[in-house]
DNA sequence: ACGAGAACCTGTTTGC
DNA sequence: TGCAAACAGGTTCTCG
């Protein structure tokens, strides 16, 4: 499921609900996710303040007391839903994590095919943290210009679809946002990203920034799985000018191309063969 | 060192 | 209709 926007949109949608409240009870329903939580996870967590909420890439960050921080990633299909205080709705089959807040609301973290991951660090060390360290600027933050996008394609043989979703070159971006911003870049994404620079960075750099942006005012795109934390769908997938699309005419002004899907790296790409270059 | 492909897991859709 | 294959928003490991 989640991308940058997706990520961000669940961010924005717990934020008034964690930020500044105290986690009451963890109910941790099963020994692992992609990766084992923590020994004594719950325990741990339970009776903190959370102090922020952050995002790095498609990571969503929760701030505790004393400088903890919990790392929380939604894999393909994860979802982050709250509960108003005094809902008894009982628990699904993939309701994987409760919390509960001193209010009384429930966040409930539900991921059926359990790629997505919770785990602990201290903010000294996350910087260095194994799943955070090596992670590239996203598009969003301060910095990312066209400079710095070729600087990070520089040498790259692979092609610029696959590169984009290397989270050590681009933060944040996945298999939807990639095809969409290659295609509002006119940039074929066969394309060897090594070749991705001057003109071709100078616009692909805005597409990238526009398509998230606008994501993001939509509440992300729900496919299957994404849902707002408010338990709303996101409605992004609407506005999609190629991702799924194959078969249908190009959406560019003046051309008579047809969406077309091709593999590579294994994951979906749609795009235009005729103003993509 | 780099890139391609498989694996992780469950659910839904597609095709024979 | 039924069953098997293909596919799904991500990441990480292995292999060549």
């Amino acid at each position: 499921m989640p991308e940058l926007p997706e990520v961000e949109t669940v961010r924005r949608g717990l934020q008034p609900v964690l930020e500044g409240r105290r986690i009451v009870t963890l109910e941790q329903r099963r020994p692992n996710l992609r990766i084992p939580f923590p020994i004594g996870f719950a325990g741990f967590v339970e009776g903190r303040r959370v102090t922020a909420l952050r995002r790095r890439a498609k990571y969503l960050l929760i701030d505790l007391e004393d400088d903890q921080v919990l790392i929380c990633h939604l894999g393909m299909s994860g979802r982050m839903v709250v509960l108003p205080a005094g809902s008894n709705q009982p628990p699904d089959k993939h309701d994987h994590v409760v919390f509960t807040t001193e209010t009384g609301e429930r966040v409930v973290y539900n991921d059926h095919r359990r790629f997505g991951l919770m785990t602990l660090t201290t903010a000294r060390d996350e910087a260095s943290h194994p799943l955070l360290a090596s992670i590239a600027l996203d598009p969003l933050q301060p910095g990312f210009d066209a400079d710095h996008l070729s600087a990070r394609l520089a040498g790259k043989k692979t092609p610029i679809k696959a590169a984009l979703l290397d989270q050590r070159v681009v933060g944040g971006v996945g298999n939807i946002y990639a095809s969409e911003a290659l295609h509002r870049a006119g940039i074929s994404p066969r394309r060897q990203a090594t070749s991705v620079a001057g003109k071709r960075a100078q616009r692909l750099v805005p597409a990238m920034v526009d398509v998230l942006n606008e994501a993001i005012a939509a509440g992300g795109s729900s496919l299957r799985d994404h849902r707002q934390a408010s338990g709303e769908l996101g409605y992004f997938q609407h506005s999609f000018r190629v991702y799924d699309r194959t078969g249908e005419p190009c959406p560019t002004r003046g051309c008579r191309g047809v969406i077309d899907r091709i593999v590579q790296a294994n994951r979906s790409t749609f795009f235009c063969g005729a103003c993509q270059r």
